[in-house]
DNA sequence: AGCACGCCGACT
DNA sequence: GTCGGCGTGCTC
């Protein structure tokens, strides 16, 4: 039986007959009760047998986990190194997985029975129905009753018709008719590769329409929350209410009634974040990912799996097609596509024919800055609010400024728990210091904690200094920014968005949340500053993110009509990553940016790990790396496998815990694999003393 | 990771 | 005297 424990084994229990593999039992484990998953019967236990306890209750709400789910979880423990109970319970919807839902006074007969007992009785799914267009309430709920007391056979109260929606262009017909190959093929990976307003979207919901139609289902992922309402409405308008969403914000009760449905099959459409992945699907038939290259597809805490990987990993275990979509691939993606490994579709241009938005690069070396702004973007933005037209000005850095500085000594705003500045923030009508990294926050000093100088100034800009300065300086323009601080109570999000795209804004001033996916009806002018600050990162994937970051917010201009036009301030415009976007050439990007990556031997042309280290000092973190690294080179395994030296995260202090990294690179994943499964074992010993916590991440994203 | 036990400092 | 600090050891 699997739990959710940090330890590498599964556990014995007893019952009085076999119980099928997948199916959750509740059992004491130490002096806690905690819910296990059957991973395998057997008829003796491994250890002693006066240490097998007996399985407390065996939870039979749901039928067991199908077999397929249970071959993709236990992939991802394998290939992330992580011990199986710590995926196959963490990506249960969390009531799955209390104990104490069973047992509680409230608990009548566990979560799946409170949610079957009103089924489809939620507040949510009462507005849905009042709001759902496409399908009559009456048909969807015939249709879901069905469903319900057949899961398997597909319900299809109108047969859905795969040739709505509107005129597809030349280029869309070609992708889709290579889609469709895919589709009947039954397998393999598509990469539809489209220029940002190709009409991606438009051909994901076509495919998705023969797919139901043939009675399957479909699992469409994208990679933020933000972007699930936009989408859910089309998918709505288009597919009806056979429709099921995912994400880490819904609440319990509605993740879990999502949940059943598409694992019942009662829905034909499961659309979600990264987490949606792993919600059994008894009769998928298509996979799609959109915008691929994003990096919230990889999990950054628990279990650091990429969504993306493993959704070309469960199409290809399944025999169900994947498609990759994106205007600016991941390089690994795009060097499958290349090898052929991937078909490649290409939307080179807009749907509805307006030329991509004109870029230019300002130089802001030989420029007169007003308040970081370059009188070619001040003259842009004026005359964009001359025209009625609406603009964006993109900097991707939120807070007041950066760091505070004293004039007079060397003082500046520092973390006293981080090794990070403390940024500061307008909060009502006060600033206020915080520090990014850990929370910390504390108000801003009268004056110089160290030589008492009354004139510490602010340095640099982020959003809110940004938003200050416009409405400064275009007294009559409406600015509105949008970022993670504008952004945080629950529904502000929504309510600055609809704003912002019924044009109460001329200028919109945002960080990357206003980037993706957005489609700004007045959007003429974009302006970026400080781009630079992604150019000379340590990460190899600097300028690959960069110049996707540019191309994206460059994309949001001129949707709906032409005319547009993408101001990037910058210090360095010769670099390749700026001379491609000048062309919207994401192929020489890609092209120049493979090269230099095979010539360094960087993904994806090696496999990569990462082993972390925290301690109390930085030297027993280094110390454990350095530890770890001459054990590892003893192994036999580790033929071919580059080792780098043990160094200190850039922002090695982060709540007063110090962080370090040890690199291990091998042209083969197996190599790699193999020395990690040799290795990784015995490190739990090494690291006893001084070492807080240790972990290993498989193709980090960030190094 | 929890959650126990265990052995030393400041409180009613 | 005991409340509680977090070191270390175990969990089928």
């Amino acid at each position: 039986m699997a739990l959710d424990v940090p330890l590498p084994s599964l556990f014995d229990y007893s019952h009085d007959r076999p119980v099928a593999p997948g199916v959750r039992v509740r059992v004491i484990f130490g002096r806690r009760a905690m819910v296990g998953m059957v991973w395998a019967v057997r008829e003796a236990p491994g250890v002693a047998a006066d240490r097998v306890r007996p399985i407390e209750a065996v939870l039979d709400d749901l039928p067991p986990m199908p077999a397929d789910w249970l071959r993709l979880a236990e992939f991802a423990a394998h290939y992330y190194h992580r011990p199986l109970g710590e995926v196959l319970l963490p990506v249960l919807p969390p009531s799955l997985r209390r104990p104490a839902a069973y047992t509680g006074a409230r608990s009548a007969g566990g979560p799946v029975c409170r949610a079957d007992r009103r089924p489809g009785a939620s507040r949510a799914a009462r507005k849905r129905k009042g709001a759902a267009q496409a399908v009559p309430a009456d048909a969807a709920d015939a249709a879901e009753t069905a469903a319900g007391a057949d899961a398997a056979a597909p319900q299809v109260a109108d047969p859905v018709r795969d040739d709505a929606g509107p005129a597809l262009t030349e280029a869309q017909t070609r992708a889709l008719a290579g889609l469709r190959e895919l589709l009947a093929a039954g397998a393999g990976v598509a990469l539809l590769h489209g220029v940002t307003g190709s009409g991606k979207t438009e051909l994901y919901l076509r495919l998705a329409q023969q797919v139901i139609a043939a009675g399957r289902q479909a699992l469409l992922l994208v990679p933020e929350i933000n972007l699930t309402p936009q989408l859910e409405q089309s998918v709505r308008a288009r597919l009806g209410d056979r429709l099921a969403v995912i994400h880490s914000r819904l609440s319990e009760g509605d993740r879990l009634r999502a949940w059943l449905r598409a694992s019942r099959g009662q829905a034909d459409i499961l659309l979600g974040t990264r987490l949606a992945l792993f919600t059994p699907l008894p009769r998928l038939g298509l996979i799609v990912v959109d915008e691929e290259h994003d990096a919230s597809y990889k999990q950054q805490d628990g279990l650091r799996y990429s969504a993306r990987d493993l959704a070309v990993w469960r199409g290809h275990d399944l025999g169900v097609p994947v498609v990759l979509g994106s205007a600016t691939p991941s390089l690994e993606t795009w060097r499958h596509a290349q090898e052929g490994d991937y078909r490649l579709l290409s939307l080179p241009e807009r749907a509805q024919a307006q030329p991509l938005p004109e870029i230019r690069l300002v130089d802001t070396r030989r420029a007169r800055l007003e308040q970081g702004f370059t009188p070619q973007l001040l003259d842009a933005l004026e005359d964009r609010l001359a025209r009625g037209g609406q603009s964006l000005v993109f900097i991707n850095r939120r807070g007041y400024a950066p760091v505070l500085r004293c004039p007079s000594c060397a003082w500046v705003s520092q973390c006293r728990r981080c090794t990070a500045h403390m940024v500061l923030h307008r909060l009502g009508g006060r600033h206020v210091l915080q520090c990014h990294h850990c929370g910390d926050a504390m108000p801003v000093p009268r004056a110089c904690p160290d030589c008492g100088d009354p004139d510490i100034q602010p340095m640099g800009r982020g959003t809110q200094r940004v938003e200050e300065f416009l409405a400064q300086r275009f007294p009559g323009a409406r600015v509105l920014r949008i970022d993670a601080d504008a952004t945080r109570l629950k529904g502000s999000a929504e309510a600055l968005f609809a704003r912002a795209h019924a044009g109460e804004a001329d200028i919109l001033v945002g960080t990357q949340m206003v980037s993706k996916g957005h489609d700004f009806a007045r959007l003429g002018l974009v302006g970026v500053l400080n781009a630079d600050a992604m150019l000379f990162s340590q990460d190899f994937r600097a300028p690959e993110r960069l110049f996707a970051q540019l191309m994206q917010v460059a994309g949001r201009a001129g949707r709906r009509e032409g005319g547009a036009q993408v101001i990037v301030q910058t210090d360095y415009p010769e670099q390749t990553v700026y001379q491609a976007l000048l062309r919207h050439d994401y192929a020489r990007f890609a092209a120049h940016a493979l090269e230099e990556r095979r010539d360094l031997g960087l993904p994806p042309f090696s496999s990569q790990a990462l082993l972390t280290a925290q301690a109390v000092r930085v030297r027993d973190a280094l110390d454990f790396l350095a530890a770890a690294r001459a054990r590892a080179r003893l192994l036999p395994e580790a033929a071919g496998v580059r080792i780098h030296d043990p160094v200190p995260l850039r922002i090695v202090r982060v709540a007063r815990v110090e962080r370090a990294q040890l690199l291990f690179e091998s042209d083969g994943r197996g190599a790699l694999h193999r020395l990690l499964r040799a290795l990784l074992p015995g490190l739990d010993e090494l690291a006893r003393g001084a070492v807080q916590h240790w972990g290993i991440e498989i193709d980090p994203q960030e190094i």
